[in-house]
DNA sequence: CCGAATCCCCTTCGATACTG
DNA sequence: CAGTATCGAAGGGGATTCGG
């Protein structure tokens, strides 16, 4: 791998790690990962102890940020829906070796 | 993959992910994986936002995951030395695929 | 040189109530 | 159903000082 400089705002990966290292971001990821398209519903019903404001916040940051599409209904009762970018798809393809690494190893860790 | 359930704490992937899902313990652990061996004060200058108090406290609890292992000197002045362990090493090869998403995908999440 | 301890700010986050 | 608005508590994190 190529010699990185950890300084910012230089730093390409500082940057976008900065984006998902957050409470929230990666786990509703790997929530639309394993289910495809989702309602906000949905995903509040995955991860039970998420708030609607956290839930709602921590979309729209990963729509701007291009790893999710929204997709609104105008329908009555709405609806919308979530899924994967391509891009947001390309990202968790590199997630999960980290994601098989979790389960393997997490006894080592919380130990 | 098998099928997760995001339930704290019952999840794995969030208890492990909980781990270095904060501003600092990632880029650590990079510098790090790029440097071998490290001083305190060399990974200071590497990452030079960071405050004495947060490197401390990130390498302390690295410490406590078994990620990094801390080897002290008993000389005048002092010399402390931090390097990754074998459980480390094995993260940041599952890292490495994510590393390099950064830095291919970096436009793409930052416009 | 390598921290620990203190003080304090400021963001993050949760709870609750409310809206189209 | 799918959010927004508001309020407060908690704690992450920076600046500074002190110690071995």
């Amino acid at each position: 791998m190529q010699e990185l400089d950890l300084k910012f705002p230089t730093c390409p990966v500082r940057n976008v790690l900065a984006r998902f290292s957050d409470k929230w971001s990666l786990l509703v990821l790997v929530c639309i990962l394993q289910n495809g398209k989702m309602r906000y519903t949905e995903i509040r019903r995955s991860i039970p102890d998420i708030s609607q404001k956290m839930l709602s916040s921590t979309l729209k940051h990963l729509e701007e940020d291009n790893l999710l599409v929204r997709e609104a209904y105008a329908e009555i009762p709405p609806r919308v829906e979530y899924s994967l970018t391509e891009t947001g798809e390309s990202l968790m393809l590199a997630m999960r070796m980290l994601l098989d690494w979790s389960l393997q190893h997490f006894q080592e860790v919380t130990q």
